[in-house]
Formats: C-alpha cells, sequence, structure tokens
RNA sequence: GGGGAUAUCGUCCAGAGGUUAGGACGGGGGAUUUUCAGUCCUCAAACCGGGGUUCGAUUCCCCGUAUCCCUACCA
C-alpha cells in the first residue's frame, strides 16, 4: 500500500514553526517512502477569532518558500476532494449519523451551563473531571430532550457523543514512541459533532483520514492524548486505524512549548528577517532528527530524504535555539552564490531607504561590488542595512560617525598630516584599486614613522564612520574615489576647526 | 485530581552491556591579520536519583523525582 501522509493545518493564524516541522517531516517521509503529501485545511472552528483567514495564505506561503509542493491540496485539488473540512461537512453528519445507529455515539441534549456546573464540582471535589454521560442513558436522555424542548418551544439543540466502550484497552500504535495503551475508562464521551453541526477535530479528522487514504499519521505529540479517541472511531466504524508517528514539541529557551513569549514563533516572521529557506528547513529537521552515527549537519534536501526515517526522531522536546539557526543561516548565506543574495538583499536595502524602489542599474551595480564584501559576515539577510548602510548613507562627519569609533581613532596626533597625504595621493592616484591604494597607505605610514595599523584604523574610521567592516581597501575601492575623499575633507575640515 | 509521554555537555543530536561517552551551536584560548566576520587548531563542558538484573551498567527492568502534553460544543 502506497504511504498517504497529510499535514492538517488549522487557519487560526500564522503557521508556527513547529507546524512547519511536522509538515517538513511529513512530506519527507512521503519522498522517502515514494508516497503522496497532502495538505488538508482544519476550519472547523468557527469560534469568532479562530477562523483567519490570512492564516490560509501563510500556509501556502511558507509552505512555498520551503520549496514543498504538496500531490494533494485545496490548490490543486486531487481525487479525494474537497480538502477544505468546511466544505465537506455532509460527510461527518452523515458518518455521525451512522455511529448513532450502530450505538456507538448518542445525542446528548445537556446545556453549557450543566456542563459547566458539573466541571465545577468535579473540580471542587478533586474528581476525575469529563462528561457523566448522563445523555447517555436513553430514558435520561430523552428527558432532557422534553425538558428543553418545553422550555424553548421547539426541538432542542444537541451534540453528538462518542460512547466510548466501558471497560477494555485502546492501543496506540506509535512510531516513535512504541505502542501506547490506554484504558477506555479513562476516556471522555468526546464530542463529535457540534451544535453548530460542524464536526469536532476527532470526527473530521478521522473520517477524512480514512476517506482520503491515509496510511501514516505524523502530527505534533501534544495530539498523542486524542490518538485513542481516534482509534475509538475508527474501530466504531470497521476501519482499520492507520500507523501514528508524535514528534515531540518545541519548547522556549524556559522548556515551555513555544510561544509568543518566546519571541519569533511564526514561520514567516523568519522569512521576514531573512532566514533562507535551506537554512530553515535544515535547522527545523535537525531540530528533533538525527541521521545517526554520521555527524552531519549540514544536509541538501535530496540528502535529507535519502536519510529520513521516522525512527530517526527524538522521543523528548527539543528547545528552540535561535543562535544555531543563525549560524546555520550564516552558512547558507556563505555558501550561496553572491548574485543570489544581492536579489535577495534588494528589498531590505529599498526598505531602509538606502536604493530606490525600483533600483537604479548604478545602484544594482553598486550593491553587486559591495556583497561579496559582506557576504561572509551576514547572519540574516536583513542584516545588511546594518553592515552595509554606510556604503550608502551621507557621511559628512561628525553626522554618521560612531562617537566611540570617533573617540578612540580620531584623536591620533597624525590624523591630519596623514589625512592631507591620503587625500592628496588618492586624488591623484592612476588605478583606483585595493592594491594601490594599500601600496600608498604603506608609504604614507613609513613616511610618517608609524605603524601601518595606525594609518589603517583612523582611515576606516575617516571614510566608514566606524571601527568595524570589511578589509579596508577592498571597501574602499567599492567605495569610489570620491566618496572616499569627500568623507576624508569632511573630517579635516571639522578637525581643523576644532583644535 | 486523572491520563499519557519524556529524562546524555548550557542547547541540539550520536552512542554502546566493558568507549579517553562522539559531533554541532554557544563559551574559553591560540593561529591568520587591518578591525569585525570567516577559516584553521585547541580547551572546558553531560549520562536525574534509588533499587535491581549482570562479572560489569549511563545503556536492560522497576520505583522515585522532575519536566512537558492532554484533561472544551479549540485544533
Amino acid at each position: 500500500m502506497p504511504v498517504r501522509v497529510r499535514y492538517a493545518p488549522s487557519p487560526t493564524g500564522s503557521p508556527h514553526v513547529g507546524n512547519l516541522r511536522t509538515a517538513i517531516y511529513n512530506w519527507l517521509f512521503a519522498r522517502k517512502e515514494g508516497g503522496q503529501f497532502i495538505v488538508r485545511l482544519e476550519d472547523t472552528d468557527r469560534t469568532p477569532g479562530r477562523y483567519v483567514p490570512e492564516g490560509i495564505w501563510d500556509i501556502e506561503e511558507s509552505l512555498r518558500y520551503l520549496g514543498i509542493v504538496p500531490d494533494e491540496w485545496w490548490i490543486s485539488g486531487g481525487p479525494a476532494a474537497p480538502y477544505v473540512q468546511s466544505e465537506r461537512l455532509p460527510l461527518y453528519q452523515e458518518h455521525a449519523e451512522q455511529l448513532i445507529a450502530s450505538g456507538h455515539a448518542y445525542r446528548c441534549y445537556c446545556t453549557k451551563e450543566r456542563l459547566e456546573a458539573m466541571r465545577q464540582e468535579q473540580q471542587a471535589n478533586k474528581q476525575l473531571t469529563g462528561y457523566d454521560r448522563h445523555c447517555r442513558n436513553p430514558e435520561q436522555r430523552e428527558a432532557m430532550r422534553a425538558a428543553r424542548a418545553l422550555e424553548l418551544g421547539h426541538e432542542p439543540p444537541s451534540v453528538v457523543r462518542l460512547a466510548v466502550p466501558e471497560e477494555g484497552t485502546t492501543i496506540v500504535h506509535d512510531l516513535i514512541k512504541g505502542d501506547i495503551v490506554y484504558d477506555n475508562r479513562t476516556q471522555d464521551d468526546q464530542v463529535l459533532l457540534k451544535s453548530d453541526g460542524f464536526p469536532t477535530y476527532f470526527l473530521a479528522a478521522t473520517v477524512d483520514d480514512h476517506l482520503m487514504g491515509i496510511t501514516h499519521i505524523i502530527r505534533g505529540d501534544d495530539w498523542l492524548s486524542s490518538a485513542p479517541k481516534m482509534v475509538l472511531i475508527y474501530e466504531a466504524l470497521g476501519w482499520t486505524p492507520p500507523l501514528f508517528a508524535h514528534p515531540p514539541l518545541i519548547f522556549g529557551p524556559d522548556k515551555k512549548k513555544l510561544g509568543k513569549r518566546h519571541g519569533s514563533t511564526q514561520f514567516v516572521e523568519f522569512v521576514d528577517q531573512g532566514y533562507l529557506p535551506e537554512a530553515l528547513f535544515n535547522f527545523l529537521v535537525l531540530l528533533g532528527w538525527s541521521a545517526g552515527e554520521e555527524n552531519q549537519e549540514i544536509f541538501s534536501i535530496p540528502e535529507m530524504i535519502a536519510r529520513f526515517s521516522l525512527d530517526g526522531i527524538s522521543e523528548h522536546p527539543a528547545i528552540f535555539d535561535y543562535e544555531k539557526l543563525k549560524w546555520m543561516n550564516g552558512h547558507y548565506i556563505r555558501t550561496s552564490p553572491p548574485g543570489r543574495i544581492v536579489g535577495l538583499c534588494l528589498p531590505y536595502l529599498i526598505k531602509a531607504g538606502l536604493i530606490s524602489d525600483p533600483p537604479t542599474l548604478e545602484q544594482l551595480e553598486y550593491v553587486r561590488r559591495i556583497l561579496p564584501l559582506e557576504q561572509d559576515r551576514m547572519k540574516t539577510l536583513s542584516e545588511i542595512t546594518e553592515l552595509a548602510g554606510f556604503f550608502f548613507e551621507d557621511l559628512d562627519y561628525p553626522q554618521g560617525y560612531d562617537e566611540k569609533a570617533v573617540k578612540k581613532w580620531l584623536g591620533a596626533a597624525h590624523l591630519r598630516p596623514m589625512l592631507e597625504r591620503e587625500i592628496a595621493a588618492y586624488a591623484a592616484l592612476p588605478e583606483w584599486t585595493a592594491e594601490e591604494l594599500e601600496r600608498v597607505a604603506q608609504e604614507i605610514a613609513a613616511d610618517l614613522g608609524v605603524k601601518f595599523a595606525e594609518v589603517v584604523h583612523p582611515t576606516r574610521v575617516v571614510t566608514t564612520g566606524r571601527t568595524v567592516g570589511p578589509g579596508l581597501f577592498e571597501t574602499l575601492e567599492v567605495l569610489g574615489r570620491e566618496r572616499t575623499i569627500a568623507r576624508m575633507r569632511s573630517v579635516l575640515a571639522r578637525e581643523l576647526s576644532t583644535l
């Protein structure tokens, strides 16, 4: 039987990195096994605020960014269409009826108030919380229905609940955690169909997974507890349950489920910050999975597909390590062709107002020349504005100069003669190349009787406004004669007036 | 309260019934040098506790502890 797996996000917001990791695991498994990867939208929660249409777009964008193309989903359609649960309502209702008919489910007329009161009392008495199965008894149910009908003057709303067997056990076969045995007495009579006619997760996912021919359910560990309920529904419907795999959750640095308070958790935020798809993909896969004995960490997608297996997934939660992600992103930036990084950096430069939108050919050429100098230094694409800003900004001493840098290097006694010589020599330099610039600087250092570093450092501050950056002479070569000399003059002019 | 899962460096992962317990990120030191980054070399850093099983357990079993997840007409 061919493997069919699914990623089933809910549009309750923008997808979380943990969800995308699950999607990646599903996709890798499908590719590895030569099966199909299906994406299904679980939009059965109509509670105000929990249905976020823009979330759907983010789901599509995130998958696209990672290079994951589903074999079947609402965009492509497919043999099991529709792939959106709100368009499959009759299917769930039909199966709910079937479960009622076979005695595996029953209607419940209990009010929210009664349920709430019941829960309060259970908690107060430190009893086990859960539905007391009032309506499971036909007489009690009919009495409840009649009373409610009288009160409302019409047929009362009801939900459909699963009639969990009163004894026995349910086994969940999990490929990561092994077989897990649940005592049916610990299982609640879960609501399957809500009073608004929409199914709950348990019913919808079960019906869809079966109808869509899903063979392996790979989803976050927070779903583990619901697995026995799904197995019970499968059995009640006379179906064979699929295999499960529950990768552990991703935690924040405080070892709590990764959430808002931990900073960026939504996938699109990482995209905005300038993380490359391959870095995100590689990092997320490694967060909870390893290829075993080989100590490789950087994998291409084909390599990951070739090595992937569910039993390589670890059994305990992983803390999201932002530092390691940054390192990995830096690695992928460094090993990318410069031209690619140029293209990816443009939006950030435009947004920062450093170049026009659209950029001129001249600006493009300038960026193309700057990039090789900064590529090794970038951890995220968004850092380009910080790193290379001085190439674009108008530096006019002391405007745009880092105060500490000025204090550290522009107080030297030889500053003025040095600048005068540099301006003279550079203005007359026939070839504006890093080699020539350096040669001249060496000569000036010798001439002034100072160490080469005592020329380099002040010159860097004068021309870039800062103490750190790429090699000085490469920087000046790209910066150009005009900007270089203008910046030197601005310092010289100001320095003269202050002295 | 109930149910479930998990437990190796600070973090992410390896590992084997007997190992100097390995790699990566991060951290320390060094080299390169013109700062930063990068690169290279190098150092420090861990088997939750208690019982078993065994000649020998960090590894297998049990208990404890801790942590997390679930315990909705949310997914």
